[in-house]
DNA sequence: CGATTTATTGAAGAAACTCAACTCGAGTGG
DNA sequence: CCACTCGAGTTGAGTTTCTTCAATAAATCG
Protein backbone atom coordinates (compact mmCIF):
# COMPACT_ATOMS: atom_id res chain seq x y z
CA UNK A 1 0.00 0.00 0.00
CA UNK A 2 1.94 2.82 -1.28
CA UNK A 3 1.41 6.28 0.54
CA UNK A 4 0.19 9.01 -2.03
CA UNK A 5 1.16 11.65 0.06
CA UNK A 6 2.08 11.27 3.60
CA UNK A 7 -0.25 13.98 5.01
CA UNK A 8 -3.34 13.36 3.25
CA UNK A 9 -4.27 11.25 5.28
CA UNK A 10 -3.83 13.28 8.65
CA UNK A 11 -6.29 15.36 6.94
CA UNK A 12 -8.56 12.84 5.64
CA UNK A 13 -9.37 11.23 8.57
CA UNK A 14 -11.48 13.53 10.09
CA UNK A 15 -12.36 16.11 6.82
CA UNK A 16 -14.16 15.25 3.58
CA UNK A 17 -11.80 16.83 1.36
CA UNK A 18 -12.98 18.96 -2.11
CA UNK A 19 -11.27 18.45 -5.03
CA UNK A 20 -9.42 21.73 -4.81
CA UNK A 21 -7.77 20.95 -0.89
CA UNK A 22 -7.25 17.29 -2.08
CA UNK A 23 -4.88 18.79 -4.75
CA UNK A 24 -3.14 21.34 -3.11
CA UNK A 25 -1.89 18.70 -0.07
CA UNK A 26 -1.23 15.89 -3.14
CA UNK A 27 0.59 19.39 -4.23
CA UNK A 28 2.53 20.01 -1.41
CA UNK A 29 6.42 18.90 -1.91
CA UNK A 30 8.05 16.87 1.02
CA UNK A 31 11.39 15.72 1.59
CA UNK A 32 11.60 12.13 3.63
CA UNK A 33 14.08 11.25 5.57
CA UNK A 34 14.87 9.07 8.27
CA UNK A 35 16.92 9.72 11.72
CA UNK A 36 18.03 6.79 14.11
CA UNK A 37 16.88 5.43 17.37
CA UNK A 38 17.99 8.09 20.18
CA UNK A 39 18.89 10.81 18.18
CA UNK A 40 17.82 14.31 17.98
CA UNK A 41 15.59 15.62 15.26
CA UNK A 42 15.34 18.57 16.66
CA UNK A 43 16.65 20.75 19.31
CA UNK A 44 16.07 23.49 21.81
CA UNK A 45 17.02 26.60 20.25
CA UNK A 46 16.36 25.35 17.08
CA UNK A 47 14.90 28.18 13.93
CA UNK A 48 13.36 25.52 11.77
CA UNK A 49 11.86 26.56 8.54
CA UNK A 50 10.44 23.34 7.54
CA UNK A 51 7.83 21.32 9.45
CA UNK A 52 8.58 17.56 10.33
CA UNK A 53 5.61 14.95 10.24
CA UNK A 54 5.77 11.83 11.44
CA UNK A 55 5.34 9.16 8.78
CA UNK A 56 6.45 5.97 11.46
CA UNK A 57 8.60 5.40 13.97
CA UNK A 58 8.12 6.97 17.47
CA UNK A 59 9.36 10.19 18.99
CA UNK A 60 9.51 12.55 21.72
CA UNK A 61 9.10 15.98 22.68
CA UNK A 62 11.44 16.62 25.76
CA UNK A 63 13.10 19.49 27.82
CA UNK A 64 16.34 18.77 30.09
CA UNK A 65 15.84 19.80 33.67
CA UNK A 66 18.14 21.06 36.64
CA UNK A 67 20.12 18.18 37.60
CA UNK A 68 20.33 17.02 33.79
CA UNK A 69 17.17 14.89 33.51
CA UNK A 70 15.09 14.86 31.09
CA UNK A 71 11.18 15.12 30.99
CA UNK A 72 9.07 13.81 28.28
CA UNK A 73 6.22 16.45 27.31
CA UNK A 74 4.93 14.49 24.58
CA UNK A 75 5.17 10.99 22.84
CA UNK A 76 4.50 11.92 18.86
CA UNK A 77 2.98 8.70 16.77
CA UNK A 78 2.57 8.16 13.02
CA UNK A 79 0.58 10.43 11.67
CA UNK A 80 1.17 13.54 14.28
CA UNK A 81 3.09 16.50 13.60
CA UNK A 82 5.92 17.17 16.41
CA UNK A 83 6.96 20.35 15.20
CA UNK A 84 3.74 22.43 13.36
CA UNK A 85 4.57 24.28 16.22
CA UNK A 86 7.74 26.10 14.28
CA UNK A 87 5.57 27.74 11.44
CA UNK A 88 4.22 30.17 14.13
CA UNK A 89 6.81 30.17 16.61
CA UNK A 90 10.24 31.03 15.76
CA UNK A 91 12.57 29.25 18.28
CA UNK A 92 11.88 25.75 19.15
CA UNK A 93 11.60 25.80 23.04
CA UNK A 94 12.08 22.18 23.69
CA UNK A 95 14.22 19.12 21.84
CA UNK A 96 12.11 16.71 19.81
CA UNK A 97 13.67 13.15 19.95
CA UNK A 98 13.53 10.10 17.91
CA UNK A 99 12.76 7.12 20.45
CA UNK A 100 12.70 4.42 17.47
CA UNK A 101 14.14 4.78 14.12
CA UNK A 102 11.98 7.31 12.61
CA UNK A 103 10.66 8.00 8.83
CA UNK A 104 9.99 12.43 8.51
CA UNK A 105 8.38 14.30 6.06
CA UNK A 106 9.52 17.39 6.01
CA UNK A 107 7.60 20.73 4.48
CA UNK A 108 8.75 23.33 4.14
CA UNK A 109 7.46 26.69 5.77
CA UNK A 110 6.63 28.30 2.89
CA UNK A 111 4.92 25.68 1.13
CA UNK A 112 2.84 24.91 4.38
CA UNK A 113 2.32 28.90 4.75
CA UNK A 114 0.90 28.93 0.85
CA UNK A 115 -1.22 25.86 1.69
CA UNK A 116 -2.93 27.85 4.56
CA UNK A 117 -3.07 30.69 2.61
CA UNK A 118 -5.15 29.22 -0.41
CA UNK A 119 -7.04 26.54 1.67
CA UNK A 120 -8.12 28.24 4.77
CA UNK A 121 -10.23 25.32 5.76
CA UNK A 122 -7.15 23.08 5.97
CA UNK A 123 -4.98 26.35 7.90
CA UNK A 124 -8.07 26.14 10.67
CA UNK A 125 -7.69 22.42 10.86
CA UNK A 126 -4.08 22.89 11.81
CA UNK A 127 -4.20 25.76 14.11
CA UNK A 128 -7.03 23.36 15.83
CA UNK A 129 -4.36 20.18 15.48
CA UNK A 130 -2.30 22.19 17.39
CA UNK A 131 -4.67 23.39 20.17
CA UNK A 132 -5.57 19.23 20.48
CA UNK A 133 -1.71 19.29 21.61
CA UNK A 134 -1.83 22.13 23.92
CA UNK A 135 -4.90 20.15 25.50
CA UNK A 136 -2.89 16.96 25.94
CA UNK A 137 -0.14 18.63 27.38
CA UNK A 138 -3.20 20.53 29.85
CA UNK A 139 -3.76 16.72 31.00
CA UNK A 140 -0.08 15.63 31.51
CA UNK A 141 0.12 18.33 33.79
CA UNK A 142 -2.63 17.64 35.90
CA UNK A 143 -1.60 14.07 35.60
CA UNK A 144 2.25 14.64 36.89
CA UNK A 145 0.79 17.41 38.95
CA UNK A 146 -2.25 15.44 40.55
CA UNK A 147 -2.51 11.67 40.33
CA UNK A 148 -0.57 9.68 42.51
CA UNK A 149 2.11 6.77 40.86
CA UNK A 150 -0.25 4.00 39.69
CA UNK A 151 -3.11 6.12 38.26
CA UNK A 152 -0.25 8.08 36.39
CA UNK A 153 0.91 5.50 34.60
CA UNK A 154 -2.47 3.85 34.20
CA UNK A 155 -3.23 7.07 32.21
CA UNK A 156 -0.59 7.35 30.36
CA UNK A 157 -0.93 4.20 28.68
CA UNK A 158 -4.42 4.49 28.61
CA UNK A 159 -3.32 7.86 26.54
CA UNK A 160 -1.11 5.88 24.28
CA UNK A 161 -3.05 3.17 23.47
CA UNK A 162 -6.51 5.24 22.86
CA UNK A 163 -4.33 7.40 20.15
CA UNK A 164 -2.35 4.27 18.59
CA UNK A 165 -6.55 2.69 18.12
CA UNK A 166 -7.46 5.78 16.15
CA UNK A 167 -4.36 5.14 13.82
CA UNK A 168 -5.09 1.89 13.62
CA UNK A 169 -2.10 0.15 15.55
CA UNK A 170 -4.30 -2.05 18.02
CA UNK A 171 -4.50 -5.25 17.56
CA UNK A 172 -6.58 -7.66 20.08
CA UNK A 173 -5.51 -4.88 22.72
CA UNK A 174 -2.06 -4.83 22.18
CA UNK A 175 0.16 -2.17 20.35
CA UNK A 176 3.99 -2.08 19.54
CA UNK A 177 4.72 1.59 21.64
CA UNK A 178 8.60 0.94 21.37
CA UNK A 179 8.90 2.76 24.57
CA UNK A 180 11.17 1.61 27.52
CA UNK A 181 10.83 1.40 31.44
CA UNK A 182 12.95 4.71 31.46
CA UNK A 183 10.94 6.40 28.39
CA UNK A 184 7.69 5.67 30.57
CA UNK A 185 9.65 7.15 33.67
CA UNK A 186 10.60 10.41 32.31
CA UNK A 187 7.11 11.22 31.12
CA UNK A 188 5.30 10.71 34.04
CA UNK A 189 7.75 12.24 36.18
CA UNK A 190 8.74 9.07 38.23
CA UNK A 191 12.27 7.66 39.05
CA UNK A 192 12.60 4.87 36.61
CA UNK A 193 13.19 2.48 40.18
CA UNK A 194 10.01 3.33 41.30
CA UNK A 195 8.41 3.05 37.75
CA UNK A 196 9.20 -0.76 37.89
CA UNK A 197 7.72 -0.89 40.65
CA UNK A 198 4.10 0.77 39.48
CA UNK A 199 4.58 -1.17 36.06
CA UNK A 200 4.83 -4.76 38.27
CA UNK A 201 1.83 -3.26 40.20
CA UNK A 202 -0.54 -2.96 37.17
CA UNK A 203 1.01 -6.49 36.06
CA UNK A 204 0.10 -8.03 39.17
CA UNK A 205 -3.81 -6.66 39.26
CA UNK A 206 -3.67 -8.35 35.83
CA UNK A 207 -4.51 -4.97 33.84
CA UNK A 208 -1.81 -4.92 31.28
CA UNK A 209 0.85 -6.52 29.88
CA UNK A 210 4.22 -4.53 29.16
CA UNK A 211 7.54 -6.38 27.34
CA UNK A 212 9.48 -5.35 24.85
CA UNK A 213 7.93 -1.73 23.94
CA UNK A 214 4.34 -3.50 23.34
CA UNK A 215 1.78 -2.94 25.76
CA UNK A 216 -1.23 -5.32 26.21
CA UNK A 217 -4.46 -4.21 28.36
CA UNK A 218 -5.92 -6.70 29.86
CA UNK A 219 -9.01 -4.67 31.49
CA UNK A 220 -9.47 -1.71 29.69
CA UNK A 221 -12.35 -0.48 32.28
CA UNK A 222 -10.25 -1.14 35.12
CA UNK A 223 -7.14 0.66 33.67
CA UNK A 224 -9.21 3.58 32.42
CA UNK A 225 -10.31 3.71 36.14
CA UNK A 226 -7.85 3.26 38.19
CA UNK A 227 -6.02 6.08 35.51
CA UNK A 228 -8.99 8.39 35.97
CA UNK A 229 -9.27 8.12 32.25
CA UNK A 230 -11.64 10.08 29.95
CA UNK A 231 -11.09 10.79 26.24
CA UNK A 232 -12.37 13.72 25.99
CA UNK A 233 -9.04 15.76 26.57
CA UNK A 234 -8.06 14.37 23.03
CA UNK A 235 -11.11 16.03 21.33
CA UNK A 236 -11.24 13.01 18.84
CA UNK A 237 -13.35 13.81 15.46
CA UNK A 238 -15.52 11.21 14.06
CA UNK A 239 -14.08 9.88 11.13
CA UNK A 240 -15.06 11.42 8.37
CA UNK A 241 -17.41 9.82 5.63
CA UNK B 1 -6.56 56.74 29.68
CA UNK B 2 -9.79 55.32 28.25
CA UNK B 3 -8.86 52.45 26.07
CA UNK B 4 -9.95 52.25 22.62
CA UNK B 5 -10.63 48.74 22.20
CA UNK B 6 -9.39 46.31 24.60
CA UNK B 7 -8.20 43.67 21.92
CA UNK B 8 -5.80 46.78 20.20
CA UNK B 9 -3.09 46.15 22.49
CA UNK B 10 -2.66 42.61 22.33
CA UNK B 11 -2.01 43.25 18.68
CA UNK B 12 0.18 46.45 18.95
CA UNK B 13 2.67 45.39 21.58
CA UNK B 14 4.09 43.28 19.34
CA UNK B 15 2.90 44.43 15.46
CA UNK B 16 3.20 47.28 13.71
CA UNK B 17 -0.69 47.23 12.28
CA UNK B 18 -1.17 48.64 9.24
CA UNK B 19 -4.19 51.05 9.14
CA UNK B 20 -6.33 48.41 7.78
CA UNK B 21 -5.80 46.01 10.38
CA UNK B 22 -6.26 48.53 12.78
CA UNK B 23 -9.43 49.43 11.53
CA UNK B 24 -10.43 46.01 11.66
CA UNK B 25 -9.49 45.50 14.91
CA UNK B 26 -11.72 48.65 16.42
CA UNK B 27 -14.54 47.49 14.49
CA UNK B 28 -14.39 44.14 16.36
CA UNK B 29 -17.85 43.94 18.59
CA UNK B 30 -16.95 43.38 21.77
CA UNK B 31 -19.21 43.25 25.11
CA UNK B 32 -17.72 43.51 28.19
CA UNK B 33 -18.84 41.44 31.21
CA UNK B 34 -17.81 40.99 34.86
CA UNK B 35 -17.66 38.14 36.84
CA UNK B 36 -16.80 37.80 40.28
CA UNK B 37 -14.07 36.20 42.15
CA UNK B 38 -14.17 32.46 43.10
CA UNK B 39 -16.73 31.96 39.91
CA UNK B 40 -16.42 30.09 36.90
CA UNK B 41 -15.88 31.54 34.00
CA UNK B 42 -16.57 28.90 31.51
CA UNK B 43 -16.82 25.48 32.63
CA UNK B 44 -15.35 21.84 30.90
CA UNK B 45 -18.02 20.71 28.33
CA UNK B 46 -18.78 23.87 27.14
CA UNK B 47 -19.17 24.78 23.33
CA UNK B 48 -18.57 28.85 23.54
CA UNK B 49 -19.47 30.48 20.45
CA UNK B 50 -17.83 33.42 21.75
CA UNK B 51 -13.62 33.80 23.23
CA UNK B 52 -13.02 36.14 26.13
CA UNK B 53 -10.34 38.40 26.87
CA UNK B 54 -9.80 39.60 30.18
CA UNK B 55 -9.29 42.98 30.93
CA UNK B 56 -8.94 43.30 34.07
CA UNK B 57 -8.39 40.73 37.13
CA UNK B 58 -7.09 37.55 38.16
CA UNK B 59 -7.89 33.70 36.62
CA UNK B 60 -7.08 30.28 35.82
CA UNK B 61 -7.43 27.54 33.87
CA UNK B 62 -7.89 24.63 36.01
CA UNK B 63 -9.22 20.76 35.96
CA UNK B 64 -10.24 18.64 38.75
CA UNK B 65 -8.14 15.51 39.02
CA UNK B 66 -9.66 12.44 40.81
CA UNK B 67 -9.96 12.94 44.84
CA UNK B 68 -11.71 15.82 44.15
CA UNK B 69 -8.90 18.10 44.05
CA UNK B 70 -8.11 20.71 41.32
CA UNK B 71 -4.97 21.36 39.10
CA UNK B 72 -4.31 24.89 37.98
CA UNK B 73 -3.42 24.56 34.28
CA UNK B 74 -2.49 28.29 33.91
CA UNK B 75 -2.61 31.90 35.25
CA UNK B 76 -4.44 34.48 33.50
CA UNK B 77 -3.51 38.27 33.36
CA UNK B 78 -5.13 41.19 31.94
CA UNK B 79 -4.46 40.87 28.23
CA UNK B 80 -4.60 37.53 27.93
CA UNK B 81 -7.41 35.28 25.96
CA UNK B 82 -8.11 32.83 27.94
CA UNK B 83 -10.39 30.78 26.03
CA UNK B 84 -9.27 31.50 22.46
CA UNK B 85 -9.15 27.94 22.23
CA UNK B 86 -12.49 27.66 21.87
CA UNK B 87 -12.21 29.31 18.42
CA UNK B 88 -11.34 25.98 16.91
CA UNK B 89 -12.01 23.44 19.62
CA UNK B 90 -15.08 22.48 19.84
CA UNK B 91 -15.81 21.76 23.13
CA UNK B 92 -13.87 23.11 26.44
CA UNK B 93 -11.83 20.60 28.21
CA UNK B 94 -10.94 22.78 31.47
CA UNK B 95 -12.52 25.37 33.44
CA UNK B 96 -11.99 28.99 33.28
CA UNK B 97 -12.25 29.96 36.93
CA UNK B 98 -12.34 33.84 38.18
CA UNK B 99 -9.78 34.34 40.88
CA UNK B 100 -10.50 37.47 41.84
CA UNK B 101 -12.93 40.14 40.38
CA UNK B 102 -12.70 39.67 36.66
CA UNK B 103 -13.77 42.16 33.75
CA UNK B 104 -13.98 39.95 30.25
CA UNK B 105 -13.97 41.45 26.75
CA UNK B 106 -15.88 39.15 24.46
CA UNK B 107 -16.08 38.41 21.10
CA UNK B 108 -17.97 35.97 19.31
CA UNK B 109 -16.51 33.27 17.07
CA UNK B 110 -18.20 34.45 13.75
CA UNK B 111 -16.61 38.11 14.43
CA UNK B 112 -13.52 36.60 14.96
CA UNK B 113 -13.15 34.38 12.27
CA UNK B 114 -14.60 36.98 10.08
CA UNK B 115 -11.18 38.97 11.63
CA UNK B 116 -8.95 36.28 10.32
CA UNK B 117 -10.41 35.23 7.53
CA UNK B 118 -10.21 39.65 5.82
CA UNK B 119 -6.65 39.98 7.88
CA UNK B 120 -3.83 36.94 7.58
CA UNK B 121 -1.04 38.78 9.80
CA UNK B 122 -3.95 38.82 12.69
CA UNK B 123 -4.76 35.34 12.43
CA UNK B 124 -1.05 34.44 11.96
CA UNK B 125 -0.52 36.31 15.49
CA UNK B 126 -3.95 34.71 17.04
CA UNK B 127 -2.34 30.98 15.78
CA UNK B 128 1.64 32.30 17.70
CA UNK B 129 -0.44 32.91 20.99
CA UNK B 130 -2.48 29.83 21.67
CA UNK B 131 1.09 28.00 20.75
CA UNK B 132 2.94 30.61 23.78
CA UNK B 133 0.32 28.91 25.75
CA UNK B 134 1.33 25.75 24.97
CA UNK B 135 4.73 26.22 25.06
CA UNK B 136 3.79 27.63 28.79
CA UNK B 137 1.68 24.13 29.05
CA UNK B 138 4.50 22.47 28.57
CA UNK B 139 7.09 24.04 31.20
CA UNK B 140 4.52 23.77 33.70
CA UNK B 141 4.87 19.74 33.43
CA UNK B 142 8.43 20.10 33.57
CA UNK B 143 8.17 22.22 36.73
CA UNK B 144 5.45 20.04 38.43
CA UNK B 145 7.23 16.69 36.96
CA UNK B 146 11.10 17.16 37.63
CA UNK B 147 11.49 20.36 40.19
CA UNK B 148 11.22 19.90 43.87
CA UNK B 149 8.92 22.21 45.73
CA UNK B 150 11.05 24.85 46.42
CA UNK B 151 12.09 25.44 42.88
CA UNK B 152 9.33 24.96 41.38
CA UNK B 153 7.55 27.28 43.60
CA UNK B 154 10.60 29.78 42.66
CA UNK B 155 9.96 28.91 38.86
CA UNK B 156 6.72 29.74 39.21
CA UNK B 157 6.96 33.10 40.58
CA UNK B 158 9.49 33.89 37.67
CA UNK B 159 7.04 33.04 35.51
CA UNK B 160 4.15 35.29 37.12
CA UNK B 161 6.65 38.22 37.71
CA UNK B 162 8.11 37.85 33.46
CA UNK B 163 4.94 38.17 32.54
CA UNK B 164 3.51 40.99 34.50
CA UNK B 165 6.67 42.83 33.54
CA UNK B 166 5.43 43.11 30.23
CA UNK B 167 1.90 44.50 30.73
CA UNK B 168 4.06 46.98 33.01
CA UNK B 169 2.31 45.75 35.99
CA UNK B 170 5.54 45.30 38.42
CA UNK B 171 7.05 48.41 40.36
CA UNK B 172 9.83 48.21 42.84
CA UNK B 173 10.36 44.28 42.56
CA UNK B 174 6.64 43.70 43.55
CA UNK B 175 3.03 43.31 41.90
CA UNK B 176 -0.17 42.20 42.64
CA UNK B 177 -1.01 38.88 41.81
CA UNK B 178 -4.33 38.12 43.92
CA UNK B 179 -3.36 34.57 44.66
CA UNK B 180 -3.49 32.89 47.79
CA UNK B 181 -1.53 30.06 48.97
CA UNK B 182 -4.00 27.56 48.21
CA UNK B 183 -3.76 28.84 44.57
CA UNK B 184 -0.32 28.78 44.15
CA UNK B 185 -0.55 24.88 45.98
CA UNK B 186 -2.88 24.09 43.57
CA UNK B 187 -0.63 25.49 40.60
CA UNK B 188 2.46 23.42 41.55
CA UNK B 189 0.94 20.08 42.76
CA UNK B 190 2.24 20.78 46.37
CA UNK B 191 -0.29 20.21 49.21
CA UNK B 192 -1.27 24.05 51.08
CA UNK B 193 0.70 22.73 53.95
CA UNK B 194 3.87 22.04 52.09
CA UNK B 195 3.80 25.02 49.81
CA UNK B 196 3.76 26.86 53.02
CA UNK B 197 6.39 25.49 54.12
CA UNK B 198 7.95 26.10 50.74
CA UNK B 199 7.15 29.88 50.68
CA UNK B 200 8.60 30.43 53.85
CA UNK B 201 11.80 28.92 53.12
CA UNK B 202 11.66 31.62 50.01
CA UNK B 203 10.99 33.99 52.42
CA UNK B 204 13.61 33.10 55.22
CA UNK B 205 16.42 33.11 52.10
CA UNK B 206 15.30 36.38 51.86
CA UNK B 207 14.60 35.86 47.92
CA UNK B 208 10.94 37.17 48.32
CA UNK B 209 8.06 38.18 50.10
CA UNK B 210 4.45 37.74 49.36
CA UNK B 211 1.06 38.56 51.83
CA UNK B 212 -1.92 39.26 50.03
CA UNK B 213 -1.65 38.32 46.81
CA UNK B 214 1.23 40.28 46.24
CA UNK B 215 4.59 39.51 45.45
CA UNK B 216 8.29 41.25 46.12
CA UNK B 217 11.28 39.75 44.48
CA UNK B 218 14.39 40.62 46.76
CA UNK B 219 16.70 38.98 44.67
CA UNK B 220 15.79 38.11 41.36
CA UNK B 221 19.08 36.47 40.47
CA UNK B 222 18.93 34.19 43.37
CA UNK B 223 15.63 33.81 42.63
CA UNK B 224 15.88 32.62 38.47
CA UNK B 225 18.51 30.13 39.51
CA UNK B 226 17.16 28.26 42.19
CA UNK B 227 13.93 28.12 40.31
CA UNK B 228 15.94 26.90 36.95
CA UNK B 229 14.36 29.94 35.47
CA UNK B 230 15.07 31.05 31.67
CA UNK B 231 12.31 33.26 30.23
CA UNK B 232 12.83 31.80 26.64
CA UNK B 233 9.88 29.73 27.08
CA UNK B 234 7.49 32.38 27.29
CA UNK B 235 8.73 33.31 23.44
CA UNK B 236 8.56 36.98 24.38
CA UNK B 237 8.54 39.42 21.37
CA UNK B 238 10.26 42.82 21.36
CA UNK B 239 7.48 45.35 21.51
CA UNK B 240 7.14 46.83 18.39
CA UNK B 241 7.88 50.23 17.67
C1' DC C 1 31.88 -13.25 22.76
C1' DG C 2 32.20 -9.23 25.86
C1' DA C 3 29.94 -4.85 26.30
C1' DT C 4 26.05 -2.22 27.00
C1' DT C 5 21.53 -1.31 27.62
C1' DT C 6 17.24 -2.63 30.06
C1' DA C 7 14.88 -4.66 33.71
C1' DT C 8 14.62 -6.24 38.52
C1' DT C 9 15.00 -6.30 43.55
C1' DG C 10 16.38 -4.76 48.45
C1' DA C 11 17.11 -1.33 51.82
C1' DA C 12 17.68 3.26 53.76
C1' DG C 13 16.41 7.93 53.53
C1' DA C 14 14.22 12.25 51.77
C1' DA C 15 10.35 14.77 50.16
C1' DA C 16 5.85 15.57 50.49
C1' DC C 17 1.20 14.29 52.43
C1' DT C 18 -2.46 14.02 55.88
C1' DC C 19 -4.51 15.18 60.05
C1' DA C 20 -5.22 18.26 63.49
C1' DA C 21 -4.99 22.24 66.12
C1' DC C 22 -4.40 27.01 66.48
C1' DT C 23 -3.79 32.12 65.05
C1' DC C 24 -5.05 36.13 62.90
C1' DG C 25 -7.72 39.50 60.50
C1' DA C 26 -11.91 40.85 58.15
C1' DG C 27 -16.51 40.86 58.10
C1' DT C 28 -21.33 40.38 60.20
C1' DG C 29 -24.99 40.55 63.07
C1' DG C 30 -26.95 40.94 67.67
C1' DC D 1 -19.03 47.05 70.91
C1' DC D 2 -18.47 42.24 71.39
C1' DA D 3 -19.22 37.53 70.02
C1' DC D 4 -19.16 34.90 66.11
C1' DT D 5 -17.98 33.10 61.83
C1' DC D 6 -15.18 32.39 58.02
C1' DG D 7 -11.23 32.28 55.14
C1' DA D 8 -6.41 32.26 54.99
C1' DG D 9 -2.27 31.27 57.00
C1' DT D 10 0.74 28.77 60.39
C1' DT D 11 2.76 24.96 62.97
C1' DG D 12 3.59 20.09 64.88
C1' DA D 13 3.63 15.08 64.45
C1' DG D 14 3.15 10.83 62.25
C1' DT D 15 2.72 8.48 57.79
C1' DT D 16 3.05 7.59 52.86
C1' DT D 17 5.07 7.94 48.58
C1' DC D 18 8.80 8.18 46.11
C1' DT D 19 13.92 8.59 45.63
C1' DT D 20 18.60 7.13 45.76
C1' DC D 21 22.09 3.86 45.96
C1' DA D 22 23.57 -0.47 44.96
C1' DA D 23 23.77 -4.90 43.23
C1' DT D 24 22.14 -8.41 40.07
C1' DA D 25 19.76 -10.59 36.11
C1' DA D 26 18.38 -10.65 31.51
C1' DA D 27 18.33 -9.14 26.93
C1' DT D 28 20.56 -6.91 22.92
C1' DC D 29 24.15 -5.78 19.89
C1' DG D 30 28.26 -5.11 17.36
Amino acid sequence: MAEIHPMLSVFERALVLTEAERVAILRLPVQIETVRADRAILREGARPTRSCHLVEGQACNSKVGPNGRRQILAFFIPGDTPDLTSLRLERRDSDIWALGDCTLAYVSHRDLDQLCDAQPRLAKFLWRSTLVDAAIHREWTLNVGLREGLSRLAHLLCEMMTRMEVIDRVENGSCYLGLTQEDLSEATGLSQVHLHRVLQDLRRRKLISFAKGTLSVHDWDRLAELGDFRADYLHLLPKAA
